[in-house]
DNA sequence: GTGCAAATGTATACCAGGTGCAGTAAGGGT
DNA sequence: ACCCTTACTGCACCTGGTATACATTTGCAC
């Protein structure tokens, strides 16, 4: 099943991204050149590139592996258990188990290479591209088994991921702001459950005025 | 007040500019070299990189024109109005009047133009940028004139962004499909006023099942 | 008008990310 | 032992973007 190549390729592909972050997280993404990574790898710069297709991926190829989640999730609950609530369980879920990509873990290294993330356009753009193959996943998903119209899965898809994303970045900010997991713990399921809760419900109760209509239709001006 | 070098400023920035996208709609955005684009705008390279941070900002440029557009609607709301219906009946009124931003303008070149940004990663990536700015100026004046709290604030306004992005991009998609704009524009405003509604009462009603609970917390397994 | 400081533009060289290519070493099935 | 696929390498090359150092224009005070 898994031969002698599998198993060396998988050391390499490890070997640099540790490499790489090692190197990043001492010196800053932007001050380190591919061409440093490689020779710390022991690595040609050719070969860098046959394992990662971009520099920013020696970090955020690790997301990668969250693509899916949030489509497994919803394809996964239990019968009876609507999408919204299968995912926010999965993600208080995820917060009670501290979690990396909730972002409240707070494993030095861990909180390093978030703050990096963050702080990084490039990183940041990088990891923002891997949520919208999660969007078509999750939109997949929503529309297979919730029988819902294509646009009303997109949307909400979007509307989860989104929401997904700014409760990890909060929660990683905090911690590297120097709270600890479990200090910010309470506060992360508060807002988690505020977040999905607004999901559900809708905007209008809570931006205080409703959708009002409009008397007149005005005139096109072309 | 406008001198001489404002307006001589003015007119090398839309040369550039102009010659820029003539020349990717022709060859295709990668397929055109910087370089290419200063001799064809009879300027230096060094010269166009004072004009233009990159190169996507040659295009994506008139998307910068947008940023605060959402933040502006909502804080020039007539009192009594929602910002919800203020930006929902912003974006018909977009509609109505073909504006580009909407995804609804079939002017060819306008067509070809938003084909190229959905179609090429880079550019793509280099709106998407944009949006945050017009997320964070939306959030803001959500906060200001809503009274609403700051998470709130911000994730409404990451649905709101959102979906506006993705009712353009169907619209410009249906229109490069050969579509005309009075075609689509039925369409277009009734998946508008779905995603406006979605955003209001929420996706509980919409995904089928609601909301529910769990019977037991389940054990933190760390 | 004249002259000058600031702004603007240019040429050139340079750096870094990324790719194409041709050749070499090494697994692994037969 | 055989060969074939795969992995790796070195090297040259392209492109986006920047630094430096120099030339030109322009607004403006006089």
């Amino acid at each position: 099943m898994t031969g002698l190549r599998e198993r060396k390729r998988a050391r390499t592909h490890a070997a640099i991204s540790e490499a790489a972050i090692a190197l990043f997280l001492e010196r800053g993404f932007d001050h380190v050149s591919v061409a440093q990574v490689a020779e710390a790898a022991e690595v040609s710069k050719r070969t860098l590139f046959a394992y990662f297709p971009a520099k920013e991926d020696l970090v955020v190829h690790r997301f990668a592996d969250h693509q899916t989640e949030a489509a497994r999730v919803v394809r996964a609950r239990p019968p009876g258990v609507g999408p919204l609530a299968a995912l926010r369980d999965h993600f208080l879920d995820g917060l009670r188990n501290r979690d990396p990509i909730t972002g409240l873990n707070d494993v030095p290294e861990i909180i390093a290479l978030t703050r990096m993330v963050r702080e990084t356009p490039a990183l940041r753009t990088r990891a923002v591209h891997f949520q919208e193959d999660a969007e078509r996943a999750l939109a997949e998903a929503l529309q297979e088994t919730a029988g819902v119209p294509a646009l009303t899965a997109r949307l909400a898809a979007g509307q989860v991921v989104g929401t997904h994303w700014l409760l990890s970045m909060d929660n990683s900010q905090a911690l590297a702001g120097g709270q600890s997991a479990d200090e910010r713990y309470a506060e992360a399921v508060a807002d988690a459950e505020h977040a999905f809760t607004l999901l559900s419900e809708g905007l209008a109760g809570h931006l205080v005025s409703q959708l009002t209509t409009r008397a007149t239709e005005p005139q096109r001006s072309r």
